[in-house]
DNA sequence: ATCTATTAATAAAT
DNA sequence: TATTTATTAATAGAT
């Protein structure tokens, strides 16, 4: 809908991408409502924009209620594997020594996000501050990595695909009248039988540090049916 | 869309209601996908039927972390009204549950530390690179901050005690012997009724142990606001 | 589940 | 940011 189909990828001009995520958030709050009455379903609906900002919707007002009947529920499931090393004794002393580490854990969070800084002296905030530019050094190096291996395999597609035309262009120019009587399709001939790129890895001088996860993203948003992959989530 | 109009009411006809709900369903996770890739935007996405099944979407398949992400924005909303409260029923789920959330905050925590990144995907280290970089300079400010307050406390303790010095000098010449005799004490004397620092630390070198509530409160109203902004995130 | 007449959403232009 | 318009997308009701 708009003039125009639109690709299901990132919206790179920053301005167009500003104006559909208001117009499209609108619409997903309407319908989140729409069908929280229609059909008298309970619905959260939570949106962090690129820049941080937060847009939520949720049945009646009561986010915390809904997310907390999430957590019932998810943990639930995960409670069939959860048996481990419970606490022997005293409930609720453990529960409490939990919760403080949870205290503890999210302060902290706090402050390596920037914030909740007023609690921490000087030299403290020295400290924070060297870690932190650790940390970015480590994730700049990881990034360098991960670009490198992009681009290699960027490449490598692309070699393949030219190969794969040179080849086509062969075929059609010695046997394509042949194979059009038969009817059949040249650029799925018996030559090259398998596509090429579904793993491919090859040559990279990173490819230890390289996740799967990594590959998988990349694969997915240059060759490939994003929804396929997609429809996984529903699955839950 | 469709044949005819619908009204904003819940659906009574129970097949109709159950119909209307998987294909709006169906269409708002799709939508809530869109936007999240198109935008780049996180989205985290609950819904329980009427039946109480539920269906789930979340970017990256990330429900735990955006939601996480989002009690940290409402943190401050709740602290007003978090009188929390110990589990009711079943100690060993929500022990359970306790102990996933210090996991998670755990792993989050060795990211932001810039340790095991293998398992971040490229938008991940982005996302993640860019909030440390907000962090650093947050605390950067918020150090620049200190050392000025620093400064001019020194500078302050320095003009008080030349004042003193003055006026000691001048009761002396002049008044000194008579005052002494009324039993005042000159250094707190009308010609300096009010310390000009509300709560003046003096005496400079007090970087690190300085962290008690009343300088803070000065840096807050002193300087300016860099929380400002952020508490602009709260707004929506 | 599939089809199709209609309405709703929205991309691009303003 | 708001409005308008040309198009596509979603979907209500029928099958």
């Amino acid at each position: 809908m708009g003039r125009g189909r639109v690709q299901l990828k990132r919206i790179e001009n920053k301005i167009n991408r500003q104006v559909t995520f208001s117009k499209r958030r609108a619409g997903l709050l309407k319908k989140a409502h729409e069908i929280s009455v229609l059909c008298d379903a309970e619905v959260a609906l939570i949106v962090f924009s690129h820049k941080g900002k937060l847009f939520e919707y949720s049945t009646d007002s009561c986010m915390e209620k809904i997310l907390e009947r999430y957590e019932r529920y998810s943990y639930a499931e995960r409670q069939l594997v959860a048996t481990e090393s419970q606490p022997q004794g005293n409930w609720s002393m453990e529960y409490n020594r939990l919760k403080a580490k949870v205290d503890l854990l999210q302060k902290n969070h706090r402050h390596y996000m920037g914030e909740d800084l007023d609690s921490l002296s000087l030299k403290e905030l020295q400290n924070l501050e060297q870690q932190l530019d650790t940390a970015i050094k480590h994730i700049r190096s990881k990034k360098r990595k991960e670009k490198a291996i992009q681009e290699q395999n960027a490449m490598l597609a692309k070699q393949i695909k030219e190969r794969e035309k040179t080849v086509a262009q062969a075929q059609q120019s010695q046997w394509g009248q042949h194979q059009q009587q038969l009817g059949l399709n040249t650029s799925t001939s018996f030559l090259l039988p398998q596509p090429p790129h579904p793993c491919l890895n090859i040559g990279g001088t990173y490819q230890e540090e390289a996740t799967d996860q990594v590959r998988r993203n990349e694969l997915d948003l240059t060759l490939e049916p994003i929804y396929t992959c997609h429809l996984g989530y529903f699955a839950a």
